[in-house]
DNA sequence: ATGAACCCTTGAATGCATTCCAGAGTCAAG
DNA sequence: CTTGACTCTGGAATGCATTCAAGGGTTCAT
């Protein structure tokens, strides 16, 4: 064992900065499992294989797609005690492409719908002259609302 | 003064039923301001004008276009007070409908993608047997990702 | 007057990825 | 040998609407 530390090995921060992700980042994956734990220098400091930029990589992608950080830990610790999660990753691909279509539509419907509220607005600011309570608020209806998520907190805990 | 308590008055719970909301979401929106504080009986429960039910369902429908409990409490106490926040209103209903759409399109960016994604992936399985390691994660790649945000927080802090 | 069904308050938990904090050790260059 | 740049740890904060929890009153019909 002339070289017990392989030449291709990455600081944490070397890491971050190669997969543009933020140190804290780093080490939150490894805490969750999404990354394997690192190898340490005799001074605890971590020592992550070529191969960890790559991981890096795929969980941003996949983190884009959908995919939970706790699925994520999941798969990839399944993957490395050298099973072949392939069908539970593509069942929840499926699923992931399934909650995005819906929140298309369902932000379809809501821009429609706040689109009316503009142009309808915008009449009646022009009628009241400035300075008037035109109630803008108070003039959204229910029509056309039937399913419009809330524009913010879409998609979050789809248990699957 | 012979009746001292609006005879449509509504306690929190019946508000809360009437509008479909939970007795706490009604607490909630008092403390934050986007309800004005109730009067209250002798014993300390709150009475709620029946203004209070168009109150609340105004509050759900903007949030559903992306308002937020802050700038809904902002404008109802403006108003409340005698002013007339239409400006601030309609600026802040444009901004959520740019927000809205540019959600879209990322999400139909990433829809897109992952529809190719699990298409290539349907060939991959089918080439290599079932129980077969195909990384399928380990396939995902940068291409048309360019933008296509976080299927799930999208649209959170938006600062205006 | 006993229990079911309300209501009150304050504060903390939820989900979820990321970031920030404090206190402390390490490393290479000047 | 000091300084600036990294790194370590465990835990807490962020954003945001909603829900839950604990400890206690109130009301009304049995």
């Amino acid at each position: 064992m002339v070289h017990s530390s392989d030449p291709k090995a990455l600081s944490s921060g070397s890491l971050a900065k190669v997969t543009g992700v933020s140190p804290d980042t780093i080490r939150h994956y490894e805490r969750i499992g999404v990354l394997p734990g690192a190898s340490r220098t005799e001074s605890g400091y971590r020592r992550y294989p070529s191969s960890a930029v790559e991981r890096v990589l795929v969980v941003q992608r996949a983190l884009r797609i959908g995919f939970t950080l706790a699925e994520l830990a999941e798969i990839l610790k399944a993957r490395d005690a050298g099973g072949a999660p392939c069908r539970r990753v593509y069942h929840l691909a499926q699923e992931k492409l399934k909650g995005i279509t819906a929140d298309i539509e369902s932000l379809k419907r809501t821009e429609r719908y706040l689109k009316k509220v503009l142009a309808d607005w915008e009449q009646r600011t022009q009628i009241a002259g400035p300075g008037q309570k035109s109630h803008l608020l108070y003039s959204l209806s229910e029509a056309a609302m039937k399913s419009g998520a809330p524009a913010n907190q879409l998609r979050r805990n789809r248990r699957t």
